[in-house]
DNA sequence: TCAAAAGTGTTAAGTTTACACCCATGA
DNA sequence: TCATGGGTGTAAACTTAACACTTTTGA
């Protein structure tokens, strides 16, 4: 270390995961009852301290493969919180993260470990500490972006069904939706292509399967819903 | 502290300030041509470092004053910053935010004691580490928030002609505007008020002075430009 | 046979874009 | 008197929003 940084203060830093899935029609965030101090008992964000040798985003990625057992999930930054007296047991800054993820795949048996519950987020418990703010900002983003780039893809499966993918989106602005305005702007987007698999799980008569083709959106990378 | 936090590692805490300002049709950036390590001689934005007893909000707007004497300078956060090498030095963490200044405002005098200079976006010089990340995450923050939200006035003077806001936002999107169709969109937003006064160093004929009114933007929050 | 979800087009309303000339003034 | 920036309206193109019925199937 040079001597220019030695009389600097230092600080314990945290990542904490906004973790959103899409299960029966809804939002849903995969939350901890912790049992474990500070604040056992109660309800928070899955977390954890930046170490050393990691970045803020790898912590990022590393607490939340902690928590589910998924590597390669959609992850984007929220913001940092530093309010002073925001952890009542000692100063620690927190960079929020939030993730995408297909609630199918994740890890039960981990959750179980963890005492991690998935809820809706209109029936969200009391969160601890700043908790509930990093939540408000990262649906706020989650909003804006998924209206303008093909992310909301990552909270479904890799085949859906239209029905599947306007709910989620219903979900995501809180809104009802037209379904043959909805259906218009997809079949505009080339890069939101039928299958020729068919659903038979929601309805008697069966739904067309759809799968979002990346690198052709990447060519023409067009996104409105 | 409590024997919980004991083994966490702690981090060196930078904030670091993009300072927008409007000046002759162009957005500038206010940097710093170092006279002190690390990177001395080196083009860098203005920053400092996190202490104990303020928030990181509250060291942005420290830092900010430090250098241009101005308190109420609106300011938000671009993301924090936390790869492990990103200053070269000693691994520091930097929380990234930007202001938006009436550059009338700024105090020359204390912009010479830290050898600050209003830099045009459109030619700006390298800068350190990832500075130049941050700048970019900042624009494209501007851009966005700009268009919905009435920030942009942030820039301008109290008052200012139609043909400044324009020239502001031409700046601002990187791209040239109809001035019927400007004006219209104006003229739709009623917080934008026309004033008795008028400008006369921008033309012989002079021009009318408008203001913004928050308050009556309050009452009616609809912004589009 | 019927309940439940899938699928399908048209029209009106609203928004956005393109575009050109006269005005007022000081030098 | 003329060069300079200030100020003004309309029509076409495009986008968005509203709206209802038929199809398929398994129970």
């Amino acid at each position: 270390m040079t001597s220019f940084y030695k009389k600097k203060d230092r600080f314990y830093v945290a990542v904490d995961c906004i973790i959103f899935g899409f299960y029966q029609g809804e939002l849903n965030l995969l939350l901890l009852k912790r049992t474990f101090e500070p604040a056992k008992g109660e309800w928070s964000l899955m977390g954890g301290f930046l170490e050393k040798e990691e970045s803020i985003d790898q912590a990022a990625k590393r607490v939340l493969y902690e928590l589910t057992g998924l590597d390669n999930v959609y992850m984007d930054q929220v913001g940092i919180f530093g309010e002073i007296n925001r952890d009542p047991g000692e100063r620690v800054l927190s960079a929020a993260f939030y993730a995408l993820m297909n609630i199918d795949d994740y890890d039960s048996e981990l959750a179980k470990i963890h005492n991690a519950h998935w809820v809706k987020i209109t029936e969200l418990p009391p969160l601890i500490f700043d908790h509930p703010e990093m939540v408000n900002k990262a649906l706020d983003i989650l909003q804006r972006k998924a209206a303008t780039e093909p992310i909301g893809f990552k909270l479904l499966p890799n085949l859906f069904t239209l029905t599947q993918l306007q709910a989620l989106y219903e979900a995501i602005y809180g809104e009802t939706l037209d379904k043959r305005n909805f259906r218009k702007r997809v079949a505009e987007m080339d890069f939101i292509e039928k299958t020729d698999e068919i659903d038979k799980s929601g309805s008697r008569r069966g739904a067309f399967l759809y799968k979002f083709n990346g690198k052709a959106y990447r060519k023409d990378p067009k996104f409105k819903l």
